[in-house]
DNA sequence: ACCTGAACACCGTTCAAGT
DNA sequence: ACCTGAACACCGTTCAAGT
């Protein structure tokens, strides 16, 4: 479906073609065949605009998850929780994120996107009252969980049937769990139970709150 | 440097030798035409063997993993530390891994190295005496701190000048957060200095402490 | 059963040329 | 300054053919 071009190209053009791609199939959906195509023009142009695909999927990313960053003011605590479920709900609307998040905290030296994450839970964790010293491994430990948490449950809920509904699915995943190896996986059969009745934002929540119980003792 | 071929070709010789270039190389560094150079055979030998390059990277993953998560008797409190501080060495000797493995966990069904983790850290996070309707949510939180944090230390550790020596490293960092905007990063400005005396181990293992509550809460 | 290697479809990127 | 599009180097994968 190619958009007749009606407006000059630009940076911004190019980055918000990019985030349909990626929402639309993926990581692989994101190509520049594919841009051009959708674009109305040629690979040169899109270099004009962008250095290279790297650069591209760092501003889609940026894009998409600026405003979950902003930071609150209702107080810490639920600052923390208003942070950690705008990025989840950013990742689960855009699974894409998943990937490319893990992918930007295992780079040094960082991007833009990753620093403003740490720093908005950083400054929250620092007027929860935790000890200086604690400041560094509380904001890591908390920013690991969100982001891998949301991960998680974005490629769930990606991997679901597409007509069937959540309680399928849960059981679907509990009966695989149930299904390993009683002696090898005695942990994640006993936890298999724990999917059916399971609501995944309050799941994801309460991880949050766990985490926070143990920095503020 | 292409090895003389000196035994027949076999799934096992294939996953070291990818095991080699992703060492020596990265993950760009593992592509289907130095794997036959290395191997001194062409491409359909491989497909023999190996299903496709997502196969082999996942069989490559879970040659390295699998000695880190064998699970200790210590009791469970050191014997997390132990886990966690086995994947650490691993991933840091690998740094591959922190991307290979952050794959897995945000994949549905999962593989086979993710769930090896899961109920490594499970098992003992349950005899801690944790309540059950906590047992998924703290082993997420440790699960995804650990490889979260682990991989963050590897491409610390990966882009560290070679020559240099890691206080000038670590020093580099701190200036860079230093450097940013004193109005939107107080955070990660106040979190600077810390970099300064950081030991990597002593910080990680920081951190797993605090998730599972200091000293028997 | 196992291996060979040419060929295919597709990718990111470049660049001389146009406006 | 901005765009065009053919061309390049490289990728994962296939497959008819050999042993």
């Amino acid at each position: 479906m190619t958009t007749r071009r009606t407006e000059a190209l630009s940076r911004a053009r190019i980055v918000e073609a990019a985030v349909e791609l990626l929402d639309a199939d993926g990581e692989s959906g994101l190509t520049f065949r594919a841009l051009t195509q959708r674009l109305a023009t040629g690979p040169g142009a899109i270099y004009w605009h962008v250095a290279n695909k790297g650069e591209l999927l760092d501003a889609a990313t940026e894009t998409v998850i600026a405003q979950a960053v902003d930071h609150p003011q209702s107080g810490p605590r639920d600052g923390i929780r208003t942070v950690a479920l705008g990025l989840f709900e950013a990742i689960d609307r855009h699974p894409w994120l998943a990937t490319q998040l893990a992918l930007q905290l295992s780079r040094s030296p960082w991007g833009t996107v990753t620093p403003r994450i740490f720093e908005s839970i950083g400054r929250q964790v620092r007027e929860l009252g935790v000890p200086e010293a604690e400041w560094f491994t509380a904001t890591s430990a908390l920013v690991h969980y969100i982001l891998g948490a949301a991960g998680q449950n974005a490629a769930n809920a990606r991997s679901a049937a597409p007509g069937a509904d959540r309680a399928e699915f849960l059981d679907a995943v509990s009966k695989v769990w149930e299904a390993l190896d009683p002696d090898e996986y005695p942990f994640m059969r006993a936890v298999a139970a724990q999917m059916r009745e399971h609501d995944d934002r309050a799941q994801f929540l309460a991880g949050i709150d766990l985490i926070l119980g143990r920095i503020t003792r």
